[in-house]
DNA sequence: TTCTCGAGCGCC
DNA sequence: AAAGGGCGCTCGAGAA
């Protein structure tokens, strides 16, 4: 059953089966006759699910599958080349009456905790006003439907994982990682020193800032490039960048003390202490304990591989130095699942490539590569990334060529792959995510950076017949695991992911039941996508209270 | 003062 | 070792 759903933006709305000879249902309460109907198991068809799904959360209900038109539409438009072309309701609607088509509404940037939660959310669907926004909804769902019937069946999956991956997305949103401000406030105080007034450096960097000048002889910013540009051209050594790896290579008593207010300043700028004040979200906790919530606001599709992005407070981008800032509650604890080596499982898998395959289905592919070729484990892992990344010089390439004679079909893949991007011509992922062809593409590549251009187009095809179709091995993951956890106390469930892992905060006894799920979704997932490969796609899975003591082996 | 851009680096 | 793919975020510098 397909139910379509269009909010009045003051928590009514209007419902109709799209699939039955269902009426127009006008209700007051929108979440509450959502959650009322959930029972039946429907699919909720919607223009967004950022827009609904939120309000619905805050009110305690919690919905199985959805069909996101806005989602949908991006999809269909990129498998018909029309990459960035408006995806909203609205657009969709006028595309199909032939009228204008209104830009995307601009999703506002990230606000942190200060931001006050919209009672109501106003209506992005960018419809003129006065259309029947039901009718509306139904003729785009309709037309979608109409679309992805016409395609091979990877695209329904992939519509439906996508579509999925919002409710996911709107849920760990919702729910929040768990984020210890106590916490994290110690692990600065301990590499930064004292918290120092607002603008201000900590003193760790003020100190390190002042032995820069000194070693150099003269006053330098250490957090301008340019600075110290100069600054190293006064002191004999000139570089080209002030890029870490570059600076390394220089033999001066400054390049340690740059590169060390390098990495602190990072932390402090990035993930200091103004970032707690703005992301995380404090609450007293049981016996005055400081438990806080940090709320990913995630972006699905962001990314054109269809990986995700996210807007304001950096959640792909948590440096493993705060991580032991994220910990369960008292009487919980956090169940991270991590997909390792999944790209080249991934390329594994999609090139049928039989002895890459023989190796992917062991726990350490990297390992079984080394074998394979002859030399160490480290060196094939890089052999094995000059390949999905197109690195072809230094000390790749012999490595590259010892991959090639091994693994003939998987490099031939994506090899192909890379040429048709030189061609200006586009790929897909397994399940059909479409390439974007480069605006002006014809002008770019006949200009005189025309050949620079072309490597670089194909660089990126290569890589996305992996890093695209390893996006949509989690987001069938994402979705397969939801739909397989056990009952859990509101709060509970998945609250993080970044591109191959998975974080999961429950209490502590629900956490084998949670890990057993894991285990069938990723059974799962696998059958789903690539039936009977011998290719496996191990997750390590750890419980444990804090993130960084459940990090695995690097 | 405000905006835009590149440099640089964090993550995968 | 540095002709390697994808991002987001912050800062300084220069433009407006």
């Amino acid at each position: 059953m397909r139910i379509g759903v269009v909010a009045d933006g003051e928590g009514g709305g209007w419902m109709q089966e799209f699939d039955g000879p269902g009426p127009v249902r006008r209700v007051d309460d929108l979440a509450r006759a959502v959650g009322e109907a959930e029972r039946d198991g429907p699919r909720w068809v919607w223009g967004a699910t950022e827009d609904v799904y939120p309000a619905f959360l805050r009110a305690g209900v919690r919905l199985g599958r959805c069909h996101d038109t806005a989602l949908t539409e991006a999809l269909l438009l990129g498998r018909e080349g029309r990459h960035g072309e408006p995806s909203s309701l609205g657009a969709a609607w006028a595309r199909l009456h032939g009228l204008p088509v209104p830009e995307d509404p601009v999703h506002p940037l990230g606000k942190g905790v200060l931001a006050q939660p919209a009672l109501f959310e106003a209506d992005r669907s960018t419809l003129p006003p006065g259309t029947d926004r039901l009718a509306a909804l139904a003729e785009v769902h309709a037309d979608q439907e109409r679309r992805l019937a016409a395609l091979p069946a990877g695209m329904r999956l992939l519509a439906a994982v996508e579509s999925a991956g919002a409710l996911a997305a709107a849920e760990m949103g919702h729910d929040g990682l768990p984020w210890r401000p106590d916490v994290h406030d110690r692990i600065l105080t301990e590499v930064l020193g004292p918290r120092p007034p607002a603008g201000q450096r900590p003193p760790v960097l003020a100190e390190l800032a002042a032995r820069i000048g000194e070693a150099v002889g003269r006053e330098v910013n250490p957090d301008s490039p340019a600075q110290v540009l100069r600054a190293m051209a006064w002191i004999g050594h000139p570089v080209e960048s002030t890029r870490a790896w570059v600076l390394e290579r220089v033999d001066h008593p400054v390049v340690p003390l740059l590169l060390r207010y390098k990495e602190l300043a990072r932390l402090h700028s990035a993930n200091g202490w103004a970032w707690l004040d703005t992301w995380v979200e404090e609450r007293e906790g049981p016996g005055g304990l400081r438990l806080g919530r940090f709320h990913p606001d995630y972006v699905v599709g962001g990314v054109v591989s269809g990986r995700w992005a996210t807007r304001g407070g950096g959640a792909l981008q948590i440096p493993k130095a705060v991580r032991g800032a994220v910990r369960a509650d008292p009487g919980w604890v956090l169940v991270r699942a991590d997909a390792g080596q999944l790209e080249p499982r991934v390329l594994a898998a999609v090139s049928g490539d039989a002895a890459l395959a023989a190796a992917a289905a062991e726990d350490d592919l990297y390992a079984r590569l080394a074998a394979r070729t002859g030399g160490d484990r480290e060196r094939a892992k890089i052999g094995m990334l000059a390949a999905m990344y197109g690195q072809t010089g230094g000390v790749a390439a012999p490595l590259l060529a010892a991959m090639r004679r091994s693994f003939p079909r998987a490099l031939e893949y994506v090899d192909a792959a890379a040429r048709r991007g030189e061609e200006g011509g586009t790929v897909r992922s397994w399940l059909g995510r479409t390439s974007p062809v480069p605006q002006g593409w014809g002008a770019a590549v006949a200009g005189p950076d025309g050949e620079r251009r072309r490597r670089a187009h194909g660089r990126f095809t290569r890589n996305f017949v992996v890093q695209a179709t390893a996006a949509e091995w989690a987001l069938v993951l994402l979705a397969s695991l939801r739909r397989r956890l056990p009952p859990l106390p509101e709060g509970a469930g998945i609250v993080f992911f970044v591109h191959d892992e998975v974080v999961l905060h429950v209490p502590r006894e629900d956490a084998a039941r949670v890990v057993r799920a894991v285990a069938e979704a990723e059974e799962h997932t696998r059958t789903v996508l690539f039936g009977d490969t011998p290719v496996r796609f191990p997750l390590a899975v750890a419980v444990a209270r804090d993130y960084a003591s459940a990090q695995g082996p690097a």
